[in-house]
RNA sequence: GGCCAGUUGGUGAAGUGGCUGAACACACUGCCCUUUCACGGCAGCAUUCACGGGUUCAAAUCCCGUACUGGUCACCA
């Protein structure tokens, strides 16, 4: 009985050995520099907030050096596999325009390094680990959920580190002859690794982002390979993966971090080289006092479908995610206005190592500056598509006063100081409404007059102003001298320094006026310039609303 | 509990022994500009870098300890 008589036991139909892999699996022919990143998720959902800080980063990782981006399900865990999963990752990773060079979609392989499904790759994990119990490092184990409980409780009590090492690795001590019969009997087994490590033993290793980490070695005889489905485990997966992709430099999230001496270990029982590793921090969230992993089952903004739902400009989404990754990316992006965000030079050192706030904030305030740079019909469009999928009746009106839409939106637009009053395309509407007619008609009036409230002195600002003063062909300066005369014939200041010298002289100002106007033609008090405003209703519709405002 | 990591303002952070009397951006506050609101301009906002000790002529930066926070300890990734 030898170790081989094992593995052809367990893999009968396993003919070639690992190095049939390396002539599939080339090397890739990199410049020098040149990066290997990959974004593997796991198909369990709509693609989280993390995962895509993530994706960003082996873009920029690939993009800088002019290296590949591929894309990799990661879909050995059956259970929590979600339908649709993979193609939402591949649909935002679109949306977004990030997409990597290679990748499996509906069946179709891109790329020379597939398949980059790892359900498909049954028979390359299964080689390989055949030749792991070859060499005897690795063995079947046949210990049940109940064992391992029983195991942990123990290890708890007598305070032990809890795990499969050492003399807790049962298994690992059964002889050849019986873990055959075992097998034959039928029984229930997964496949674990031969730690040849000593937790007491630490070793030093340079992560791309911590930068020197101390970290013990690993001892644990960790599962490889699953009973039921006899898929790898994440940990040999992203070995055999990385190794045969020939990814140059692994991003994850820092909560791999203690596992990587395990990693480690594998790549070396295989003798394979280990990638650069660029653990991120963790983006979290403060919830009262504690701070938290952002949740995607707690937090809306955890997923990315939130960003695209209340419509702001994807453009300002990585801008915010850019602006965690590299601090000093708000600094180079606003000395380098017009250059494309993979221009950057993103770099891991540079990276926080601490936890990272999403500020939602912040991110408001980046979608306000990337919208007020927009030309109108630039608005217009993104709008348009927008409401598309998330308001119909907008959309109608939009088709309906495309023109006119498009003038609403150049209002204080295409000038050196654009207004930022759009915080997103949802938040549009709300800011628009009263230039059209029919969402005015409808709405129910909640006139906001401040000063002046009086209605018959409303009423009497209005209709002397439409009968002596208004004219819909005059220049926005002859517009507001018309305005002062206005006050000057009713008895407000027209000049606010002589009436802040003398208050008591007038009834009011010639702010207070143009409020009553502003009030009575689109309820709100607070708008962008009323002149433009009303050039753009026209004589006809701004009598029709002092009108409704009378009635 | 073991192991690992982190800790600079309300937020993201710059910072690797003297150029920091701690950048920049967001938020906030005040003033100015002004037909409102915004925008913009100006000013303010950490006497101090979790705490305690040490090294040094000099420390946010190096060392030690403490506290707190987070991650991880699955046949999940």
């Amino acid at each position: 009985m030898t170790n081989k008589d094992l593995a052809n036991l367990i893999f009968p139909d396993i003919k070639q050995d690992i190095s049939y892999y390396d002539e599939i699996y080339k090397p890739r022919e990199l410049k020098e520099g040149q990066k290997v990143t990959r974004f593997a998720p796991s198909p369990t959902g709509f693609i989280h907030l993390g995962g895509f800080f993530q994706a960003i980063i082996d873009y920029m990782l690939a993009k800088n050096s002019d290296g590949i981006f591929y894309l990799r399900n990661e879909d050995t865990d059956q259970q929590r596999e979600v339908q649709n999963a993979s193609q939402l990752i591949i649909d935002t990773l679109r949306y977004y325009d990030i997409m990597p060079s290679e990748y499996e979609e509906n069946g179709k392989i891109i790329g020379n390094y597939g398949p980059y499904v790892q359900s498909e790759r049954k028979e390359i994990y299964h080689t390989f680990i055949k030749y792991l119990i070859e060499i005897g490092r690795a063995y079947p184990c046949f210990c049940t959920k109940e064992d391992l409980e029983q195991k942990r409780k123990q290890q708890e009590e007598r305070k032990f580190r809890t795990g499969y090492y050492g003399i807790w690795s049962h298994c690992r001590k059964l002889s050849l002859e019986e873990q055959i019969e075992r097998i034959k009997n039928g029984e229930e087994y997964v496949i674990r690794f031969k730690s040849l490590g000593n937790f007491e033993r630490k070793f030093k290793y340079d992560d791309l982002v911590k930068g020197r980490l101390e970290l013990p070695e690993n001892d644990e005889d960790f599962v490889i390979m699953k009973s039921d489905n006899k898929l790898p485990t994440y940990h040999f997966a992203h070995v055999i993966d990385d190794y045969l992709m020939k990814t140059t430099h692994v991003v994850r999230g820092e909560e791999w971090l203690s596992s990587l001496p395990k990693h480690l270990e594998l790549f070396k029982a295989f003798n394979f080289k280990a990638p650069k590793y660029v653990h991120t921090p963790l983006l979290v969230k403060k919830e009262g006092n504690s701070v938290r992993k952002i949740s995607k089952r707690k937090d809306p903004e955890a997923t990315m479908t939130y960003y695209k739902d209340k419509g702001y400009p994807k453009k300002a989404v990585i801008e915010a995610l850019m602006t965690i990754i590299n601090s000093n990316y708000e600094q180079w992006h606003t000395a380098n206005p017009e250059k494309n965000f993979t221009d950057f030079q993103y770099s891991p050192k540079k990276m926080s190592s601490s936890g990272a706030f999403f500020d939602l904030e912040k991110l408001d305030n980046i979608s306000r500056n990337v919208i007020s740079k927009m030309k109108a019909e630039e608005v217009y469009q993104e709008l348009y598509t927008w409401t598309k999928e998330y308001d119909l009746e907008f959309k109608e009106l939009l088709e309906k006063y495309k023109e006119y839409s498009t003038q609403v939106f150049n209002i204080e637009r295409e000038q050196k100081k654009p207004r930022k009053d759009y915080v997103n395309y949802s938040d549009i509407k709300n800011q628009v409404w009263y230039m059209y007619d029919e969402l005015f008609e409808k709405e129910n009036k909640k006139y906001d007059f401040q000063k002046i409230t009086d209605k018959e002195e409303i009423k009497k600002i209005c209709t002397i102003y439409m009968d002596k003063y208004f004219n819909e062909n005059d220049d926005k300066d002859t517009w507001f001298n018309k305005i002062k005369e206005l006050c000057d014939a009713l008895g407000y200041a027209s000049n606010m320094k002589e009436y802040k010298e003398n208050p008591d002289r007038f009834k009011g100002n010639v702010a207070d006026v143009s409020t009553v106007l502003r009030v009575v033609i689109t309820t709100r008090s607070m708008t962008p310039d009323l002149y433009e405003i009303m050039k753009l209703l026209g004589k006809e519709r701004i009598e029709k609303r002092i009108s409704l405002f009378e009635s």
